[in-house]
DNA sequence: ATTAGTTTGTTGTATGATACAATCATTTTT
DNA sequence: AAAAATGATTGTATCATACAACAAACTAAT
């Protein structure tokens, strides 16, 4: 295949970064960091800083930090784990479900205008090979 | 548009970019900053970190660090510009061009891998989308 | 031509995200 | 019970970033 589309791809992805990350620091109160571990702890319920590290491929220093911080935030509650004394568990709280939802409405939204004036199609395969590219990122890199 | 899209969109990207990030955390030389500014610097010619600064979208400082970074382990040249005292241009040395091409064969070589088993026709569309994200981003964000 | 204002770049200080190493407390294994 | 393993935290370090303060040099205004 063209060498060519995958040096597009490199250098798009580049400037895909640098952008998004950019403009979530402008837009978005949570930081990053906070957001997809908030969102972890939504989705799928209490963990453990070591199920979290796991999870998002980070070393646990780095998670108990941040859940630390969450937690004097009153983003999360940090609860002992009955069976096991040197282990918590961190809850997403009322506030950090609203902070939550905030941030993910606000970001919504930003998809949407970046999204206006694509077809339905356009968005959908977008979507759908994103999705496949961080499939194939996991399972072979 | 069904909003799920978006959904899975805004989702993707996280995932996107935190797995892009830490792969290239592992398996970078450069650091994604400094591979950027050198890839610019390579393919614009030298700049002076003000022109650099506008180029990204960063904050002067940020880039006069990074340029002084660079320059103490070689990666460029820093030259008085004869037009104004108060500023440089940097230029890429042969030692940054160097190092550049070698990360640049490695990310290919990476994508290429990601991109293994797709068909030409998905790895085009997903550059092309990229792409045209990236400029939506731009002009509305 | 001298002063006042503007621009370019650097440095001080701060934040956020990250990792590795050391350590503490607890649990498990032997 | 002693030794080994595990979960979490904390010390230290790095990178990327921004804002504010500043020095040097340039430009404009009087």
């Amino acid at each position: 295949m063209d060498e060519k589309t995958f040096d597009t791809i490199d250098r798009e992805i580049g400037v895909f970064i640098r952008r998004i990350v950019l403009s979530e620091k402008r837009n978005d109160t949570l930081g990053r960091s906070t957001y997809i571990l908030l969102g972890l702890l939504h989705e799928e319920g209490p963990a453990s800083v070591k199920m979290l590290a796991n999870r998002l491929q980070l070393d646990v220093s780095t998670v108990s930090r941040q859940a630390a911080g969450m937690e004097k935030k009153g983003f999360v509650h940090k609860l002992p784990n009955p069976e096991d004394g040197r282990s918590y568990f961190y809850q997403i709280s009322e506030r950090g479900k609203k902070d939550l939802l905030e941030n993910r409405t606000r970001r919504l939204k930003r998809v949407r205008k970046v999204l206006e004036g694509w077809t339905d199609e356009e968005s959908q395969v977008f979507g759908r090979l994103l999705q496949k590219y961080n499939k194939s990122v996991q399972e072979r890199l």
